[in-house]
DNA sequence: CTGAAAGCGCTTACAG
DNA sequence: CTGAAAGCGCTTACAG
């Protein structure tokens, strides 16, 4: 087997005939009155060149309707102009949750701010890792924002082998090392925003609807949770979702009403899993917020459409974007960046 | 101005320099012992080459770590080996709805499968319509997936009018000629079966929630419900949603429910309008489907996660991401193609 | 089956 | 400020 990922070379030959050769750089020199050289440098900043010709070979490519063959210019440069965005997870259940959703269009559109493009790469699976990896260091993008919630994930060390540059997006795993950069939302403090908030409102038994144990939110909310409630918080009062889905949150929530019927708060690890929470707590004919106060993460669009709308903790999603992109292009560019972890807060609705 | 998006030319030095030149194509065929030529052939189809010779190119390309550069290839082949996946929305509500997620998500996975990659492209503005028109015609992509869900949308004839194989996802515009090439489930007959099934549940009010004008859902479903019903189907029942969100659901809801206080039936055109419908519902004291039956559309992931879980109608959307990638893959190889409507079908549970 | 050579369309020192 | 020229890494007729 050829070291290279097949792409159908049938198909070459009729996507070439198929394909009008539209004017080159030679073309445009030619109507301008000048050399190639020229032209590359208007359209390359426009430095070192003299007004007349910059007139010019402005007006040479309005009229040959001059488009810049970005193969050939990547060629020379080795500079793709694209960004790798890398979804590491499973793929039934991708894009349930808004909060990739809403991460994935930030991105997108601020990089297209900046004339880049994004590639959307699956890592799912071993075969989408081998593929993403061959294309990574194939050098079709000039680096890769990952996206991995899952803690032991071997990709992010292997991205950071080739040597590209490379974000992640969320706390990276431990085994990555030290150098890896990261822009990650505050889950630790936010969970603890919450808790003490639920804490502050007078509850008693304030219960817990964590995320998969090997996800950071997993991780990081329940020590959130348990930084404030220390030997309060026994396990009958933690319930393991198995997936950030609305279905996990009402299993969950279900086992903890049987665990901890006189419960009078939970503090759920994400929206998607409140949903399902609280048609539990609506089944098992509980107030929410009379008699069980709910509490939320991410502030994702669902968390104001519940009934009772959804007091939750917001998550920076715009800003997570702004950062994460912000900091791979300067990275991009050979520039000394750091890891940001970005502030989280309250947002306070009707359930708590 | 330069016909051009700014690429950050600063920052192109930077990167070159930090690119490690990797083993070309010249550096296997001298360990290999052969020419440039054989390597090539090895690379692409190994035909017309000597089993010794296809031994040692591929010994030699893993001994070096071969990876080809697909911005040379590209340059002669004219052939990008990405297909650009275009979201004609506007930002704010993207992926708020599961159904762009899930067809997003399953042609991302078909295309790597066949060694392609996907440029995800926003075309909600105007200036994000620009950049995607100037970056398909530069011939960064071979190919073009344009989703767009508002009639009337200019941005399907002007990428028809670049020439580059294009399908779109949904009945497109009528305006765009009878040449363009669609998937799209039946969105009609769908309506059909749900109105019909509330029906023949003996139900006499049949209301319906309708998606905005301006979209094919909107249009067709609309028509389903009313092919049904003919002239019982009165203006007093027919609310129009103002977008394909929970609280626009809720909205139409509540005004169907002023307008016409004693319907026995809601056909909501999506599964998100009807999130919103049920609870507007719920809280008129409504019973579902006691009092009321409600029917959704789309069978998306949240429509088992209602309480009632939803009734609705099941669009076919990993069947519709084949197609679409099918259809257009083929038009890319130069084949003959025709547009494709798939069936929709009646999922039952307990809304109706 | 295979090598030598032309060419894809651009950028960028290098002279001037 | 500008032109001539080399070179980016590959594919593909063309001979043999």
């Amino acid at each position: 087997m050829p070291d290279e990922a097949p792409v159908h070379p049938k198909s070459r030959g009729a996507a070439r005939r198929a394909q009008r050769r539209g004017p080159t750089m030679e073309d445009v020199a030619d109507v301008a009155g000048v050399s190639r050289g020229t032209v590359s440098r208007v359209l390359n900043g426009a430095n070192h060149v003299s007004s007349a010709s910059l007139a010019a070979v402005q007006e040479a490519m309005r009229q040959t309707g001059y488009v810049v063959n970005q193969n050939a210019r990547s060629l020379v440069t080795r500079s793709s102009g694209a960004i790798a965005f890398v979804l590491s997870e499973p793929p039934d259940r991708l894009f349930e949750d808004p909060v990739l959703g809403s991460l994935l269009r930030n991105c997108t559109q601020l990089l297209g701010e900046q004339g880049r493009s994004l590639m959307l790469m699956l890592a799912g699976t071993p075969e989408e890792r081998d593929r993403t990896l061959h294309f990574v260091r194939g050098g079709h993008v000039d680096g890769v924002l990952l996206v991995s919630m899952h803690d032991g994930d071997p990709l992010a060390g292997e991205l950071q082998r080739t040597g590209f540059p490379l974000v992640v997006c969320g706390r990276p795993p431990a085994a990555a090392g030290p150098s890896m950069t990261y822009v990650a939302a505050d889950d630790r403090s936010g969970a603890r925003l919450m808790t003490q908030y639920l804490l502050d409102r007078g509850r008693k038994r304030i219960a817990t609807v964590a995320g998969p144990a090997d996800t950071a939110g997993g991780v990081e909310r329940l020590a959130g949770y348990r930084d404030v409630l220390g030997r309060r918080a026994t396990s009958r009062m933690v319930a393991r979702a198995a997936a950030y889905t609305i279905e996990a949150g009402r299993e969950a929530m279900t086992a903890l009403l049987r665990s901890c019927p006189d419960l009078d708060a939970v503090f759920v690890a994400s929206d998607l899993l409140a949903v399902g929470a609280l048609q539990a707590l609506h089944g098992a004919g509980k107030a929410v917020p009379g008699d069980v106060l709910v509490g939320g993460f991410d502030d994702s669009a669902i968390a104001s459409a519940t009934t009772p709308p959804l007091t939750t903790v917001r998550q920076p999603l715009a800003q997570v974007a702004a950062e994460l992109v912000e900091v791979l292009l300067k990275l991009v560019a050979g520039r000394p960046v750091s890891s940001r972890v970005l502030p989280t807060e309250l947002v306070r609705r009707d359930s708590a």
